[in-house]
DNA sequence: TTAAATTTGTTCGTCAGCCAAACAAAATAA
DNA sequence: TTATTTTGTTTGGCTGACGAACAAATTTAA
């Protein structure tokens, strides 16, 4: 036998050290998305409905008549960014771009029955899939969490 | 004048609405995630280094000779993944792969004098960064907030 | 000791998500 | 009427990430 399995590091003998990583906000801000996210995925895969997919789809049901500059800076993304998204969205025929008679150069953005009701199938999804990964988290912990979130950056 | 400036949600004048959004820790997480992500990028740009990168050259720096495969298990992305962070470091001499004499399949990853130097300027710059980002928040905050976040998913 | 299984690094195709520059059409302001 | 701004768009590029498939090397099992 030799001295030691490769690199000593190599195996999971002996714990791996995350330097100062562990000290940062970002990092772990970082994993938590890539966990969220990750569920997300698999849980709406089915639906083939991402979470940035969701979001423009619960933001164009809460606000009638919006535009896609509107949206885009709702959500604190680009135009050029969200016009792939409308697109993607559309072609499965879940929202219509809409023409606004006073404004030309707009679309107005709108669910179409099939987006509504895929909307009402997969909120509940989103809710279970809420609990699951808040679930080593108290209510009161959840509400802190956003709340700490929240005060983060500006 | 006409009775109302484009869609009534197109200005400012309305508040757009976000719907269950709000009630997301995911949806809070992502925001976070993303302010945190620019902010660096930003602070990073004359050095050019991503947080992705940043986490590696910590990772390889505080875990001597370990391999693609630990790092990118530690890091909890795949080994495909890996190959062209790594690369993208070799190719600008910040980290080099060696041969491990016991196991002609796996690379040792070590930090150059380069990029030894680059990770301690980049480490106080990460720092000033992290102080910037959670400005708002007290120290008691910011450690709740980590542990918090520790607690989501599994 | 030989055969089977596993590990390592890799390539390739694909996806989510994002930005900035440039542009035409349209609307608004000067 | 002219100049400026806004809207949507295309294009090119970047970060970050997967999974499938593969050859070479190593380890395990028969």
């Amino acid at each position: 036998m030799k001295s030691e399995k490769r690199t000593s590091a190599g195996k999971g003998l002996v714990p791996v050290e995350r330097g100062m990583l562990e000290d940062l906000v970002g990092y772990h801000v970082r994993k938590a998305q890539a966990i969220i996210f990750d569920d997300f995925m698999r849980a709406m895969a089915p639906e083939r409905l991402s979470p940035g997919q969701f979001g423009v789809l619960v933001m164009i049901s809460a606000n009638q008549g919006m535009n896609q500059s509107t949206l885009a800076k709702a959500l604190g993304i680009e135009r050029s960014t969200m016009v792939a998204v409308i697109t993607g969205l559309e072609k499965r025929g879940l929202i219509k771009r809409l023409p606004l008679a006073t404004d030309r150069r707009a679309n107005i953005l709108a669910l179409t029955p099939k987006g509504d009701l895929l909307l009402d199938k997969v909120k509940a999804k989103v809710r279970a899939h809420e609990n699951k990964v808040t679930a080593r988290l108290t209510a009161d912990e959840t509400q802190t969490l956003v709340s700490l979130l929240q005060k983060i950056g500006g």
